[in-house]
RNA sequence: GGUGCGGUAGUUCAGUUGGUUAGAAUAACGGCCUGUCACGCCGUGGGUCGCGGGUUCGAGUCCCGUCCGCACCGCCA
């Protein structure tokens, strides 16, 4: 027998006991008569004690152990005499009878603490010693936690589990998509899904009127620290649903998630708000509502007072920084350089202090008199002690901008707190999107998202009005998932590719199996895709998702442990009678 | 494709206007130490300053190119 216990489990009440356990070296302390190792697992770290006194030749033993070596100890559970309160196993220690070193190791390229010393670079070539870090483990078990936890609930709900297959086909429309090359037919490709959009449609058209699965996806798109190239979903469909009945049936999920996993109850329903009050309110589709600051526009109430930078505007909007009317001349220049980053792209910057003692400054007092000013503080409900920072120009980047300036002010102000959540539904996105390049309009979730039913006598008319019955959970500014009802009918299908410009011919040759499929039957259904790393990634109060995959990507999609991407032989090649051309500059 | 920041000891970093033999901490190694738990003390070894070119009497430092990493924009139905 390898091991009795694990290095995380005894206590005072194993006072006694003849116990095994195995684990790596964490660390040693040599005090020249006693030597003390600490001993770590999966479960936590015991420590082991070696006496000169008692057995020298153990202790010389023990002396020559170094880090991460792989031991097994044999010895009995003591009360330590100088108790560590800080770690679970304080109050005992091993007083070890009999060590056998089961493997060596080579001195770790970083030190597996949980304040590493380590870079990210060196911590994912070493990724299989970064888990045995406390944090990172602890991050890997915590999404087995959420998994597991997803799918209790699902089953207590009726869904069933289903997988889909991989190896699919590649769809235009979309995502980048990672394909592989098929070999018994030479000169064809499967693609890798980028999600199992049509596969849980075509399920639905099988009668599974609940179904789910926890799934990899994968976009071959540039990456983010919220974004792999292969990432999860717990993706979600079903049968005879209207909007309401889906975004009821996964709150249940979210509160069940926060409620087990963080223990957060959410008594009131999330809120639910449309795109369009998202985008004039916030300047986002996935507004971060843990803090106020929502937008006001003053673009009628500027104009007229020669101040060429407004009046030449299509949209002026401020928001009110509450008890910052304090802010130096050299903190409002790092705000105006902030917005003027050629990411966020505004011009400038104009700033309105209501002083405390109810006298207003601005930076355009030039051309505002302080009853001007005064209606602008009103219009932003700002009081003595606040500021306002006001943002012009074209509208939909001014409103970009200011959700840069929105966000960066709730960073300053700490506004933004790890352990408050505040979800919400954002509903009644646009069906599609009027794309400039190709001059073109584009589903902006997927082709088979139905327009909203009040919305579909525009479909001929006025496209970019149509709203789809499409809707996101948005958690603190992280889309965590989005999905919508799905189109049915025929006709409206076919009103959906002519609106996307798609040809019968073209429809079908894409899509022709759904909507073959669609002609046995297919139920009125919708459904969901939840971002799991990104979820996991949240009740771990991180912004990056890497820490919660055991094995990532990097910045550039590589994997730096396999070192992968790489070449594949001459003889792999021919086989899929492939021809790499040479790589050329530019 | 683009922007910003970074690359110096095993590791994390410092390195002034361009100027002697490139430093600290930590890790490693050796010695001392019987209650440590970030043990302590003494000592030792450890460098292709990412790579290539240029400017200069002289480059870790300045310039150009390039590779790599991180964050972001584009992109991500």
């Amino acid at each position: 027998m390898y091991r009795t216990h694990t290095c995380g489990e005894l206590s005072m009440r194993n006072r006694g006991e003849a116990v095994i356990l195995c684990g790596w070296v964490q660390k040693s302390r040599d005090l020249g008569g006693m030597t003390f190792v600490d001993l770590r697992d999966r479960y936590g770290i015991t420590q082991l004690v070696f006496n000169m006194e008692t057995n020298s030749a153990l202790c010389e033993q023990a002396r020559k152990l170094g880090r991460e070596f792989v031991v097994q100890a044999k010895g009995i559970v003591t009360e330590r005499s100088n108790k560590n309160l800080k770690m679970p196993t304080g109050e005992i220690e091993i007083d070890v009878t009999e060590l056998n070193i089961l493997n060596k190791s080579e001195i770790p390229p970083f030190t597996i603490e949980e304040d590493t010393d380590g870079g990210e670079e060196l911590r994912m070539k070493y990724r299989y010693l970064d888990l045995r870090r406390a944090t990172v483990k602890n991050n890997i078990i915590l999404r087995h936690r959420v998994a597991q936890e997803v799918r209790k609930y699902m089953d207590s709900i009726g869904f069933v589990e289903v997988e889909t297959p991989v190896l699919i086909k590649s769809t235009p429309e979309g995502a980048r998509d990672f394909v592989v090359p098929s070999r018994m037919q030479p000169g064809t490709f499967y693609a890798l899904p980028q999600s199992p959009q049509t596969l849980k449609q075509l399920l639905m058209v099988a009668g599974f009127d609940k179904y789910f699965q926890i799934v990899k996806c994968f976009r071959d798109e540039d990456l983010r620290a919220d974004r792999q190239p292969e990432f999860s979903q717990i993706d979600c469909e079903m049968s005879f649903v209207e909007r309401d009945d889906i975004l009821n049936t996964f709150e249940g999920l979210a509160k069940y998630l926060f409620k087990e996993i963080r223990g957060i109850e959410f008594s009131e329903q999330f809120l639910k708000m449309p795109y369009k009050d998202a985008m004039e309110f916030y300047g986002s589709d996935k507004p971060d509502l843990r803090f106020g600051m929502k937008f006001s526009d003053i673009t009628q109430i500027v104009k007229g007072h020669d101040f060429a930078v407004f009046d030449s505007s299509e949209y002026v909007g401020g928001i009110c920084a509450v008890g910052c009317a304090d802010y130096t001349r050299k903190q409002l220049d790092e705000l105006t350089e902030f917005v003027r980053r050629p990411q966020i792209g505004a011009k400038g910057m104009v700033y309105l202090r209501y002083n405390t003692d109810g006298t207003l400054k601005s930076s355009v007092d030039k051309f505002y008199s302080p009853d001007d000013l005064k209606v602008w503080a009103e219009k932003l409900n700002a009081k003595p002690g606040d500021l306002i920072l006001i943002l012009s120009g074209d509208k939909r980047r001014t409103l970009s901008a200011l959700s840069e300036l929105r966000l960066d002010m709730g960073n300053r102000l700490g506004l933004r707190k790890r352990d408050v959540f505040f979800p919400l539904w954002v509903v009644d996105f646009p069906l599609v999107e009027w794309d400039e390049e190709s001059k073109r309009f584009f589903a902006m979730h997927h082709p088979f998202t139905s327009p909203v039913p009040d919305d579909l006598k525009l479909m001929e008319t006025d496209p970019g009005k149509v709203r789809a019955n499409a809707y996101d959970l948005v958690i603190n500014g992280v889309e965590i998932g989005g999905g919508s009802i799905r189109i049915h009918d025929a006709t409206v299908q076919r009103l959906m590719f002519k609106v996307l410009g798609f040809s019968e011919e073209e429809a079908s040759e894409q899509f022709g199996f759904l909507l073959n499929a669609f002609k046995y039957g297919a139920p009125p259904h919708g459904g969901v895709a939840f971002g799991f790393d990104r979820w996991v990634a949240m009740f771990g109060g991180q912004d990056s998702i890497r820490d919660f995959i055991a094995f990532p990507k990097n910045n550039s999609g590589r994997d730096v442990m396999l070192e992968t991407p790489s070449q594949i032989s001459a003889q792999q090649l021919t086989e899929l009678n492939l021809i790499i051309k040479p790589l050329t500059k530019n």
